[in-house]
DNA sequence: TCTGGGGTCCTAGGACCC
DNA sequence: TCTGGGGTCCTAGGACCC
């Protein structure tokens, strides 16, 4: 059996939890400060209550609750909640899996009495951190994960043989982690609509009507002790920034100057895991163009900011003289691995020296105490254009 | 008041090699 | 000159999750 940890509401509770003037109101946790253009990122429970959840923009939230709170999302304090919950669930000693930053997993095949332990997690997670959690106990991962949402929140449930049928019976299919829009859609025309259909159909059935996701659903779900492959965290194999701007602009400099903003930031995060990148994806975005990405491969390695720049910059110069209105922008690396070799010129070397030292001037002064000036204008107020050249 | 930002996995076609 | 088949890498985009 794995028994499925799942935060209530976990960037609101923590919020909540440490502000007390927010506890028992409606509040959101928006993605970024400005109030008006964001999405929800988590909502309280009171917020739910009246229809607002994460994904809503921000400006529909406030519509439907005027008086709503709002909070900037704090990722260091939420990760930092995080950790301290896995370090009270090691000394269990059991198999542990770190889902997702709100989600966690325990093999409890040797468990005897699983709602026992389930209620000692719960009361420990609550006195220590003054939130509460939701669990759910199955015979693998995605079952379990689907039994922590069935009696949200600060609930449990367990699926057993004997109540298995019965329980899936009355849940939708979209319920189900990985049955998004698009696949429900599909299920719905091929008549599968509760969770105890899916779980009824065949490993042919599934993957002849949804490929190689149908075969990997079907495993999924009648697996026994499994936990679920994602364990994102332990290697990355991509690291990105995106920015989507007040409103869309054709300044060539300003399009530059966000493109090294962003080109920095995925550089920094890169040399702080010790990563180089070989693969440079740029996303743009905007009225005239809709959506659309390009990568390239280069036969070098990077994590210098300067050069993945550079090298977005390259991959934005396909489009040619007329430069559309852009909206948004992102630059994406992957391809990633570990430096290989040790810098073979002068120059190289400097330059590593050079960006460690930034790299520890900004550890120590915070946050992008040095950047290149270039990206000076564009970070201080994100709407006034920066210098043509560089 | 009108849509963020961080990711993962999968697919399908093209280029290229043997 | 025309033609098979296996394989890899690259690229763009779709679907989905937190």
């Amino acid at each position: 059996m794995i028994l499925h940890i799942d935060m209530d509401a976990f960037f609101a509770s923590i919020e909540q939890a440490i502000n007390p003037r927010l506890k028992g109101k409606p509040l959101i946790v928006g993605s970024r400060a400005n109030k008006m253009r964001t999405v929800v990122c988590a909502a309280s429970y009171e917020a739910k209550r009246l229809g607002i959840d994460s994904g809503m923009p921000s400006a529909e939230a406030f519509r439907i609750c005027p008086h709503l709170e709002f909070v900037p999302a704090d990722q260091s304090k939420y990760i930092w909640t995080s950790r301290e919950i896995l370090k009270l669930l090691e000394p269990y000693g059991l198999q542990l899996n770190y889902a997702s930053i709100d989600e966690f997993q325990l093999d409890i095949r040797e468990t005897r009495e699983p709602l026992k332990l389930a209620a000692d997690i719960r009361k420990k997670i609550e006195e220590n951190f003054r939130i509460t959690a939701s669990v759910g106990i199955a015979k693998n991962w995605l079952l379990a994960k689907l039994a922590s949402k069935l009696n949200k929140p600060d609930g449990v449930a367990m699926l057993t043989e004997s109540n298995l049928a019965e329980t899936l019976a009355n849940v939708a299919a979209e319920k189900l982690c990985g049955v998004g829009q698009s696949t429900t859609q599909t299920l719905q025309s091929l008549g599968v609509l509760t969770c105890l259909d899916l779980y009824r159909k065949s490993a042919s059935f599934l993957s002849q009507n949804l490929g190689k996701f149908g075969l990997n659903l079907f495993v999924s779900l009648h697996a026994e002790d499994s936990f679920s492959d994602l364990e994102q965290d332990a290697n990355p194999k991509s690291v990105g920034h995106s920015y989507t701007l007040p409103w869309p602009t054709k300044t060539p400099g300003f399009i530059r100057g966000w493109l090294r903003l962003l080109s920095e930031m995925v550089a920094e995060r890169l040399r702080q895991q010790e990563l180089t990148a070989k693969v440079v994806h740029l996303g743009l975005g905007g009225p005239e163009i809709g959506h659309f990405s390009a990568q390239k491969t280069f036969s070098q390695a990077s994590n210098d900011g300067y050069e993945i720049y550079l090298r977005a910059a390259k991959i934005m110069a396909k489009i040619g003289q007329n430069m559309p209105k852009i909206r948004f922008l992102g630059v994406t690396c992957s391809n990633l691995s570990s430096p290989e070799y040790a810098p073979l010129f002068k120059e190289q070397e400097k330059r590593e020296r050079l960006l460690k030292t930034v790299d520890r001037i900004n550890h120590r002064f915070g946050d992008r105490a040095i950047f290149p000036a270039i990206i000076c204008q564009t970070r201080r107020s994100g709407q006034v254009p920066v210098s043509d050249t560089l």
